[in-house]
RNA sequence: GGCGCUGUACCCAAGCGGUCUAAGGGGAAGGUCUGCAAAACCUUUAUUCGUCGGUUCGAAUCCGACCGGCGCCUCCA
């Protein structure tokens, strides 16, 4: 029984879909102006682990995640470099694409892009205003806030305090500070649409409310996103929603923690980030992903190369089997297999992401899993083939599957049959200068060989080698 | 000012009233194996959970105060 912690009562509950068939779930996506950094990779890759365990547990899921293509920041970055904005989104869209596939990222089922969508939109609009939830002025249109009972719900805060702390708005055309764009009029140079209110384009808001209800309905599952985006985008999506459609929006609400560099946000603004992009040159994805999955996923996550490659390091006792289970596959050895309990390990995870996806308490059963089967096979002989299926068949599940921390697919061997065999010859005539106590030619070819990023591993079958991944 | 999060070993981090003399990873130390390494395995590394009080038979876990860190309230995952 999966819980979740629900951002809209504060609460850990029970996951219940609307539809057993099909779990509806919606994220927002990255602004297409640039690439992202490890910050935005942290919700990108935690909402990933929700969906794959929502899979894991038997679910069809729904998924959706937007590309907000028409924005302020957009514009800026194509008057900045002389293009036009659709040259900046193509750009940032395509490099969208390539780094998540990078991180492991599961596609989503649609990627709904807000310019593709004028029409849903405008179409929300419209039934506000008709609604009393909307006001023109002057072709810039605007939600009425006082008018949405229970606006500040999802967020904890009330109007009257908002107001207070409200900084002076600059856009004197709104009734009340707390409004917010639905519409906005054409300015020179700016991508337009024709509308009811004239050339506009839509606030930023409003293309999660139409899009999610074009493509997962008025009411879905989940709704999840970074932390920031809780006030005030989650909650005018809901101002809108509700509205417009006069049902609940969304019966879950999930927000992921911040990353932080020395104690502080990462963000664009501050200029302390880190593309996801250039992380991955040099760290693996896997090892980024289980850094993700050691913390809790809602509180705040500090980042430094050293914890990275503290985790790159700790990957490599997991993928050090995993490598031992695809060299015995190949031999398929038949033998015996040995007592182990696959199915209390199985119960340890699923415990863990059950509530409330603690994925460092998963992680945690991963490497007791990986311990106790080096375990095993250090204190039998002959071990059967069928184990080592077994072996693979929980860490593909799990540590693969769910957490995408391991990949069974990824060699240590050469993909180039000469290179390997190639080496294969340097080590057996290493084994005959070994055996004729040559050691020091044996020990060249192996430091020479590390040197090429090729280890050799002795061990009592024979040696075997590995090749940097 | 309002709302929320947070303080556990050298570092990261789980823990949600008793099974905690507190998971897991990194680091460090010793050992088995090895010609030597590497990998793997074994052992050690918090009687203590920011501080001080309280509730309780019993608290890292609940309550209060205090000290410290962070976020949102404005574009931001």
């Amino acid at each position: 029984m999966l819980k979740l912690y629900n951002t809209l009562t504060k609460k850990v509950e029970e996951f219940i879909p609307i539809d057993p068939n099909e779990v509806k779930f919606y994220v927002c996506g990255p602004t297409v102006y640039d690439y992202f950094h490890i910050g935005n990779a942290r919700s990108f890759v935690m909402a990933d682990i929700v969906r794959r365990y929502l899979e894991y547990k038997g679910y069809k899921v729904k998924f959706v995640m937007n590309l907000t293509d028409v924005d302020d920041k957009i514009i800026k970055k194509a008057n900045e470099e002389k293009i036009s904005t659709t040259d900046v989104t193509d750009k940032y869209i395509t490099a969208f694409f390539e780094d998540i596939a990078k991180l492991k990222i599961k596609k989503a089922t649609v990627y709904p892009k807000a310019t593709e969508h004028i029409r849903e939109i405008v179409d929300m609009i419209e039934t506000l205003e008709q609604k009393d939830f909307a006001y023109n002025e002057d072709g810039n249109v605007f939600y009425d806030v006082k008018h949405f009972n229970g606006y500040g719900k999802l967020s904890g805060k009330n109007i009257e305090e908002l107001e207070i702390g409200a900084r002076i708005d600059v856009n004197e055309e709104k009734k009340d500070p707390l409004d917010f764009a639905l519409w906005k009029k054409a300015k020179e140079g700016e991508p337009s649409w024709d509308s009811p209110w004239g050339k506009g384009r839509p606030g930023w808001h409003i293309e999660c409310s139409a899009m999610s209800c074009k493509h997962l309905g008025e009411t879905f599952d989940i709704h999840a996103g970074g932390s920031d985006l809780i006030f005030p985008h989650h909650e005018n999506e809901i101002a809108q929603s509700e509205a417009a459609n006069g049902k609940p929006f969304v019966k879950y609400w999930l927000h992921f923690g911040f990353l932080n560099i020395n104690e502080q946000k990462m963000s664009k603004s501050l200029g302390n980030f880190f593309t996801a992009r250039e992380v991955v040159k040099k760290y693996s994805a896997e090892a980024l992903r289980l850094f993700y999955s050691q913390a809790y996923y809602r509180g705040p996550l500090n980042f430094s190369e050293e914890l990275l490659a503290s985790a790159e390091k700790g990957l490599e006792k997991i993928t050090n089997l995993v490598d031992k289970v695809n060299d015995e596959l190949k031999k398929s050895n038949s033998g015996v297999k040995p007592e182990f309990d696959f199915k209390s390990f199985y119960q340890h995870f699923e415990k863990a992401m059950d509530e409330d996806l603690n994925t460092s308490q998963a992680v945690a059963v991963i490497f007791d899993f990986v311990k106790e089967v080096n375990r095993v096979i250090a204190s039998s002989e002959n071990v059967d083939v069928n184990f080592y299926n077994d072996v693979k068949t929980f860490l593909t599940k799990t540590a693969e599957n769910v957490l995408g921390i391991v990949d069974f697919n990824k060699t240590t061997t050469s993909d180039d049959k000469l290179v390997g065999e190639l080496v294969e010859l340097l080590i057996t005539l290493r084994t005959e200068a070994k055996q004729n106590k040559n050691y020091q030619l044996s020990d060249t070819i192996r430091d020479r060989l590390k040197e090429l990023g090729v280890v050799l591993q002795d061990s009592k079958e024979g040696t075997s080698y590995k090749i940097g991944r």
